[in-house]
DNA sequence: CGCGATTTGTGCACGCCTTCACAAGCGCCT
DNA sequence: AGGCGCTTGTGAAGGCGTGCACAAATCGCG
């Protein structure tokens, strides 16, 4: 390999290349080691072997090893990955330093749930601002935060740099609310209704849709049933080993 | 191809192999198509050539072409795709006709939205049963549910016979949860606690982390903002045509 | 009845991702 | 100082998924 200065404080050192394109798959995965690794730290363990963060991000260590090899490789040989160092690594990389702004726009029934989580606030994120279209809801009080009027916000977003947007309103709705958070200089969204989003090219979507992962698996479900009862097909896959980590 | 057939029936007509072993990226794709046809289905329309049905779906039309053909081509050459017929397919290969039954576990703030959620019930799943272990939500009223105790899941998922799974609980009592849904006959989770599940290599689990969800988002404004910065790397990848959907 | 327009189904090539297997490197112990 | 065991980083191979491009099939029309 070609950089072994990795004294370096993640970032502007120079020879650190600001960014090695990181295949899609691998940055992914990077948020599970992330999660895994302040696991870890809380346990008090100064490095970890590709093994034992595998095991704990629940992948093949080889593929853990590719992974991190391709953000410039913090491990010592012999010895593992130093746990600290690591997770300052990924979190550069995720750019999670930035503690970056995020607005929700539908206060409804999971805006309401999602706007009382602590798990954003404590992996890297701030929920700045609450939007909704009823003027019932308008003014409500979650979490320290006051319910904004959809028409402000193209004024809120600029105002604290949001870049991130969360859609959790009716499917009916979601288009015209992500061509309000685009206007409104948004360039990624994290939308929970189902259906196409379509966005300008430069702008990221990311879907959630509940139904579809409980249909995958009611089809395998279905196929399981299926295998079991059909003569031909060997009745269940024995388990290699009786208890075998499946992750995702 | 081979089968010609194609007034059968879906499901056990004899010469339809039960089961095409469906290549995963295309049974992920299956509940989106299947969205997009009801959608096509409430506005009247008979059939869809595979362009539309790939832009409605958000997907290119050779791979939307090639993931039906893999369950045995329900479409007529030179008119379409018969909306109908295709729903009816993708139904039964997905194993939505049976209305599975599902339970929660874990109504607290994101329970309690899961639960009274309509997503479910219109998309071919009945959530039967909430169980917490909290003594002061047992008991509860939600959606016509009454929240149940953590102890009675064993009794209850056989009475119902639930296959699967939704996991809503703090991420410590996370792998617990998972232990009593498998002992009480669930062979698939849905889960939304951060971390690694361990389970029997018959179960399959399916994992919903947001915070993920908007790291993997994050690393993209990093890159953008990198790229803009940079002077080496063209500012801004110019948008091939101004609108572009991004689907997933 | 034949022809052209249209759209499906698929062979094929390419690229990405995963996984194996091992050489290179590091620390520790003697 | 040297050897030994352990762990990383990576070359190479295989598999999977994607998208192009086109032959085959079907419909409608003259
Ligand atoms: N509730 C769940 O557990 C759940 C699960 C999965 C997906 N979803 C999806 O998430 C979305 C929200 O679900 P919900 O159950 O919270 O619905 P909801 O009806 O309870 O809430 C929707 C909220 O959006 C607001 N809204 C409507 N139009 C708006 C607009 N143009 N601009 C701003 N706000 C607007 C409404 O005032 C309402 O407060 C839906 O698309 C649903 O399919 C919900
Ligand atoms: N709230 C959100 O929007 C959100 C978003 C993403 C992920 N999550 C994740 O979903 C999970 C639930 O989040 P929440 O905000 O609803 O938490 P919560 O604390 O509001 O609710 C957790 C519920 O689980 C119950 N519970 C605890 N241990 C249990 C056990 N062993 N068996 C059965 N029930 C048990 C508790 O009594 C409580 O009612 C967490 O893992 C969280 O990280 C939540």
């Amino acid at each position: 390999m070609s950089q072994q200065r990795h004294g370096s404080t993640p970032g502007e050192a120079d020879g650190v290349p600001a960014f090695p394109d990181l295949p899609e798959a691998t940055i992914a995965r990077l948020p599970e080691y992330l999660r895994a690794l302040h696991h870890l730290a809380e346990t008090g363990a100064e490095t970890v072997s590709s093994e034992g963060l595998a095991a704990a991000a629940g992948v093949n260590s080889a593929k853990l090893r590719k992974d991190l090899s391709h953000l410039g490789s913090y491990g010592t040989r012999g010895v593992g990955y130093d746990v600290a160092l690591l997770v300052d690594q990924i979190e550069y990389i995720l750019g999670l330093d930035k503690n970056r702004a995020v607005c929700l726009v539908g206060v409804g029934n999971l805006g309401h749930a999602l706007a009382g989580y602590a798990g954003f606030a404590s992996r890297g994120f701030r929920v700045v601002a609450l939007f909704d279209a009823d003027p019932k809801k308008v003014g409500e009080q979650i979490n320290g935060l006051t319910v904004q009027h959809t028409d402000d916000l193209e004024r809120v977003a600029a105002e604290e740099s949001i870049a991130i947007g969360v859609i959790a309103t009716p499917p009916g709705t979601a288009q015209a609310v992500a061509d309000a958070l685009v206007a409104a200089g948004v360039t990624s969204i994290l939308n929970f209704a189902p259906g196409v989003l379509s966005v300008p090219s430069n702008v990221d979507v990311r879907k959630v849709d509940l139904a579809i992962e409980l249909q995958i698996l009611s089809f395998h479900e279905h196929r399981k049933a299926s295998l079991t009862a059909l003569p031909g097909g060997r009745s269940a896959p024995p388990a290699n080993g009786g208890q075998e980590a499946v992750g995702s």
